[in-house]
DNA sequence: ATGAAAGCGCTAACAA
DNA sequence: TTGTTAGCGCTTTCAT
């Protein structure tokens, strides 16, 4: 920026002043400054500039998910980074692939490097970093999961709803032996649609007894599995409840492999690409994710603009798309 | 920092000496900074600390892709992360939707916030911040597209091969009216397929004056709707290649829509999550985005850790994966 | 083994 | 409208 002033033949406080659109320069020193910004290659260094801003923004946020190879976090990465460069904001993105420790070493890293704000994916109820995060006084969003501590804001789908339509949809089909294939219980997420699973066999009033629940599934060769001896068992169950997308992708081979495909019925939760090119189709619960990932982001700009808001629980609906492998009836 | 070190009662040097793992710093001293750190819940500033650090590295990183919501981005991604996170160094990820003044800005927003290196793709064969780039000296590796200059390092698919396998399998089963569905030819993936698909046209002497040929095609209903009006003219085609992930998903619902699936036959380049389940199998070439991530950023920090590489073109080579799709005989 | 002073590149506050 | 000085939080250098 020195080099920038002296050839420009200005103060730096001048070249300042014009990289950032200030008002009070002149049209003339201006171009001189932007000729010289141009000839020298110059970029300014954000990082610094914040060291000393008032505001001490950084212009950067971050986010955390399951993991950025997944579809769902893909989706709601995409409309985080659409939002943030409207405004010149960074986005630092990481996996923790629900690892409590991966995610405490995560948001450190954020800390660290002084992040705006927040979007975060928790696997835990009360998160370690909480108080850290409040002390800073940085905002925070969760998305997809939401956390007890009801001051944050949360995004997050109808899951215990989503889990209720999709159960009910099957036993409209006739079914009363269900699957549900999911994951670790302590993941809200998890539970929340087990719930929903549950409370749909209640209203039906179907006995749960020998409702066959598999949890602690975090893949798909995981469910494929547990789902493959489950058919092979001698009470097979004539429907399945798989809570996530890559159980139901595990679900899809399972049923396939046992070439159960047109005699038991699936709904997953959350889409799949090609779910309608699959045969029959895989009717699913969908989620928004795009929407999840832009409702946060603009919360949490409007926290960082300073407006004064509630924390608020805002639930994005989910759909119920048939598309084949719901409606499949359940045997006589 | 300043209150760490005195509520240790020791200087600042010493804090950051401690918080560094610097040497020569007694037990003592560190346990009772240590202590401090915990207590006012301290959270270093690598920001200002880079600033004045004698290699001045941010411990960041710049990854640019096509879009974090392709699920191909989306592998090279976490593959990016992976590695940075074991060297504690975070990734800003940036999707620029193959638009080259996006492209332009993303570089540039990485340039002022100090990245140590950038793993890019690139639409443009001579990127327009090359000169910046040069200049400030910073490590580049280009993913899944190669630039025409070859002082830089790039990972790519075995593109021009892997059109070649793909169109050869198809004529392999009887096809002559092979139709091909691509992208803009400046994007230089896009090309190499063409030439590959081209190039086993020509070895099988087939003569390549009415091969149905559709460029500029961005998205899966692009392709979609190319394809269905292909299918619905007088001189259908009796198989089709799919340069693509997306432009695959748009000719599956168009051979579907025309009922086509089990009569016209399709192969892909890149692999679809659950193409091994419609019905048939989509049969593809497919990469290893993974390994295309792994591999660029090995290289990057190699440089980084100041390695004198001479820059390379690390081909990472694809598979043809029969799965239906692509066995389907040509018609008499 | 420890600390004091200087300075990284920038912006705030104030002076001219 | 412009420039000067100080200082953001840290690491370097050099002294002790």
């Amino acid at each position: 920026m020195r080099q920038v002033a002296t050839l420009a033949g200005v103060g730096t406080k001048t070249v300042s002043r014009v990289i950032n659109n200030e008002p009070n320069v002149a049209a003339a020193t201006a171009e001189r400054v932007w000729h010289a910004v141009r000839s020298l290659d110059y970029h300014v260094d954000l990082q610094a500039g914040s060291l000393r801003r008032a505001d001490g923004r950084t212009r950067t946020l971050g986010l955390l998910v399951g993991s950025v190879d997944n579809p769902f976090a893909g989706a709601i990465h995409r409309a985080v980074e659409d939002t943030a460069i409207k405004r010149e904001v960074a986005v630092f993105a990481s996996s923790f692939d629900d690892d409590p420790e991966r995610e405490l070493r995560a948001v450190n890293a954020f800390l660290r490097r002084r992040v705006d704000g927040l979007i975060l994916t928790s696997v835990k109820r009360h998160p370690d970093y909480d108080a850290s995060l409040r002390a800073q006084g940085i905002p925070v969003v969760y998305v997809d999961r939401r956390p007890l501590d009801a001051t944050y804001d949360s995004v997050t789908s109808d899951n215990r709803e989503g889990a209720r339509k999709a159960t009910e949809h099957l036993i409209r089909h006739g079914h009363r032996r269900i699957a549900l294939l999911t994951d670790r219980l302590d993941i809200q997420t998890a539970a929340d649609r087990q719930q929903g699973f549950f409370e749909a066999l209640g209203h039906a009033g179907i006995a749960t007894t020998s409702t066959p629940v598999i949890t602690e599934l975090h893949d798909s060769g995981a469910a494929q599995h547990a789902l493959a001896r489950l058919l092979a068992s001698d009470q097979p169950p004539t429907a399945v409840f798989s809570s996530q997308n890559l159980l139901t992708v595990g679900a899809l081979h399972a049923l396939r492999d046992a070439g159960a495909q047109r005699s038991v019925a699936l709904v997953g939760f959350d889409d799949l690409p090609l779910a309608d090119l699959v045969d029959p189709g895989v009717t699913v619960v969908a989620q928004d994710p795009q929407e999840i990932g832009r409702v946060a982001v603009t919360r949490l700009f409007a926290r960082l603009e300073g407006q004064d808001l509630a924390p608020a629980h805002i639930i994005v609906p989910t759909t119920l798309i048939p598309r084949g492998s719901g409606e499949i009836p359940a045997r006589a």
